[in-house]
DNA sequence: GAGCTACTGAGACATCGTGTCAATACGTGC
DNA sequence: GCACGTATTGACACGATGTCTCAGTAGCTC
């Protein structure tokens, strides 16, 4: 569930910056380019915004927790609106699709991992690459009938 | 523990590579660099091999298992001879190390996980950011005597 | 030693992101 | 409604990191 125009310009303001009406536009294409998107999408659905801009903005997005990275298994960057909150994602190789999941059992069984050997955790970096459950099952599906 | 200078030529000649001068000195320079380090770094110890055959050979030990990247905290890529096998890596913010880790445990509970959602897991990343055993130690008996 | 082919170095190029700086627009106080 | 201080902007140069091309070279194999 995205959140709205509204809020997400509250957010900016509550974080002590200003709405200005090139971050008004930022966010308006980032609600339409949906799921997620790289920085120079970004800057193609936004045109009149300069490309300077584009990259300020979502570093200012991601230090507010309004915007996540999510890197590929290429390594590419792709950007992500977030509901705000640690979370880790499923990038699906079929289709492209991110998903959110978050889990405290993962968190739990790293801190105690970690205390094992008696490393500290700051933060982690968690990111999930197959096939998203739509995709698995269309997959399955096609393979049963061969020919 | 390293592999040995012939361990890793042997790796690259089972995979249908050729040993070339290049190579063998590229391998040599990366355990002299020892635990991590960058393209960049790399090149540098190894002057006379162009800057696109560091790139390429970095490439080619990845596709066979030898090296691995890791991801810093910052978005940085960093590689680190690899002894094979899945793992992940925990870096430390203060000294800049890095430690692989495995473990059975978080394999089974993501699969677990997604298996919840129909999510067909084909390979992850995790990397872990904090402070390693020693620099815990250090700042934590820092921390006792104020002033 | 010859020949096939993988490999190399140089350098141009591509991609992605940052730094600088003068100009502009936002929000506030009046 | 207007002036003002400051955050923000756009343009553009720059930097870091990695890829592509292509002629020349060097490893294997026979």
């Amino acid at each position: 569930m995205l959140l709205s125009l509204d809020a997400l310009e509250r957010r900016i303001v509550v974080s002590g910056h200003r709405i200005t009406a090139p971050r008004r536009t930022l966010l308006d294409s980032m609600q339409q380019l949906g799921d997620h998107f790289t920085a120079e999408q970004l800057a193609a659905a936004a045109p009149g915004v300069g490309r300077a801009t584009v990259f300020r903005t979502l570093r200012l997005l991601q230090e507010i927790g309004t915007v996540c990275q999510v890197i590929l298994d290429d390594r590419t960057l792709e950007y992500r609106l977030a509901s705000g909150g640690h979370h880790h994602h499923a990038v699906c190789s079929e289709c492209g699709s991110v998903d959110d999941f978050e889990n405290a059992d993962i968190e739990v069984l790293l801190h105690a991992l970690a205390s094992l050997t008696g490393f500290t955790i700051e933060t982690h970096r968690l990111e999930l690459y197959g096939r998203c459950a739509p995709c698995t099952a269309r997959l399955a599906g096609a393979e049963l009938p061969i020919g």
